[in-house]
DNA sequence: ATGAGACCCAACACTCGCCC
DNA sequence: GGGCGAGTGTTGGGTCTCAT
């Protein structure tokens, strides 16, 4: 609220009526000398807290902190990212900034850093965030369920983020046709459904994955789950009745999870709610093992970067799959766990850590040597 | 009804540069 | 050189509109 919201909800508060009428009676003069007198105490009073009340009441920790409104107010977005072009526009709007921050107005405005990466490209749909987040709550019968469907690598998910840069680096670097990440003079990476078995560990046998809208499917899971709005739910509520399962590891848990699994990370839209399409591969919960769904993993990869999509801002498919597979091709000058599914070992601070050795310049990679036979 | 896409918002992460 | 404040970039989750 700024100062004179602050007066003006004063004077409401205050009741001030007519000012005329107040004069109206002689007597009432002195009332009226007190009651400017209280008015002008009021607002020296706010005038003097605005100046010392502090700007955030959040701790200052490192740089954790809140950011003054001038940046608060809108958070960057990718299409405004255009911060290494000198235009005069941006050089406006950075001196706007600062005078809005009180700074010196004839200061030439800083040179901007460079950017690191991101999302100039395609946007990926696919976050492990909302699985992170999810699974972490669970209780360890639930677990038992899940890695008793051969889904255990999604739960061992140790990332909780995308690294933006490289995935961006790597998507550019994939190839569709041949289904192989293809790094000039380094080689060849296999993306296929042995990979996505290595990597997550999934069920890699038995039947396709159906992954389509069947009106009858649709209806038979909003019964089981009690859906009664015609839309589709969206993630977070699909997220919230899952944890308001409390506890429970039956069959409706499982397919619960898995169709999530399905909307928001195999095979996501750009659309938040989840996907129907997700149902008929989940309904049958214990034929899942029975599914390939390695194959479809390496199948929705190819689909979504194949050359009629490729004007697309979203890409809706398992990126993860790929800077994983990347990731773990490289020689890496540490011990790192021999472990199966391999996502289990590629936690965030190893990621972020074997990145910074791969980074060549901003937005480029391949820095380190690959150990896989390219 | 559903998915695709553009845009919005806020929190968090990162980097730079000042100051001690 | 290190701590810290401030600015900037990244990311995930959201709404809305439009096409199918």
């Amino acid at each position: 609220m700024d100062l004179l919201d602050q007066v003006m909800m004063t004077l409401h508060l205050m009741g001030m009526k007519s000012i005329k009428h107040m004069c109206a009676h002689a007597q009432e003069v002195f009332m009226f000398f007190m009651y400017i007198t209280e008015f002008v105490f009021h607002f020296l009073l706010i005038y003097v807290v605005s100046i010392f009340q502090p700007r955030s009441s959040a701790p200052i920790t490192g740089y954790k902190r809140q950011r003054t409104k001038a940046v608060i107010a809108r958070g960057k977005r990718p299409d405004d990212i255009i911060s290494n072009e000198n235009s005069n526009e941006s050089q406006a709007a950075d001196a706007r900034n600062k005078n809005v921050e009180g700074a010196d107005v004839d200061q030439p405005p800083k040179a901007k850093r460079q950017k690191t990466g991101g999302t100039e490209g395609c946007r990926n749909r696919a976050s492990p965030a909302r699985l992170f987040k999810l699974n972490k709550d669970f209780v360890p019968d639930q677990k038992g369920v899940i890695i008793g469907k051969e889904f255990g690598g999604i739960l061992d998910l140790a990332a909780s983020s995308m690294p933006g840069g490289l995935s961006q680096w790597i998507m550019k670097h994939y190839d569709p046709e041949i289904s192989q990440i293809v790094i000039l003079e380094r080689g060849k990476i296999h993306v296929d459904a042995a990979s996505v078995r290595r990597i997550w560990g999934l069920p890699n046998r038995g039947r396709k994955v159906c992954f389509e809208n069947r009106r009858e499917i649709t209806k038979a899971m909003y019964s089981i789950y009690n859906i009664t709005t015609k839309s589709s739910p969206t993630l977070t509520e699909w997220c919230k009745m899952i944890i308001y399962m409390g506890g429970s590891y039956d069959d409706d848990f499982v397919r619960a999870w898995l169709a999530l699994v399905f909307s928001c990370f195999l095979a996501p839209s750009t659309s938040l709610s989840i996907s129907p399409k997700s149902f008929l591969a989940v309904m049958d919960v214990n034929g899942i093992t029975e599914t390939n769904i390695c194959q479809f993993v390496v199948d929705q990869l190819k689909l979504a970067f194949t050359s009629g999509r490729g004007n697309k801002k979203a890409v809706c498919c398992c990126v993860f799959h790929l800077v994983l597979l990347y990731l773990d091709s490289l020689d890496v000058d540490e011990p790192i766990p021999n472990l199966v599914p391999r996502v289990s070992v590629w936690n965030s601070d190893l990621i972020s850590k074997v990145i910074k050795k791969d980074r060549k310049a901003p937005g480029e990679y391949g820095q380190l040597r690959a150990t896989l036979p390219f």
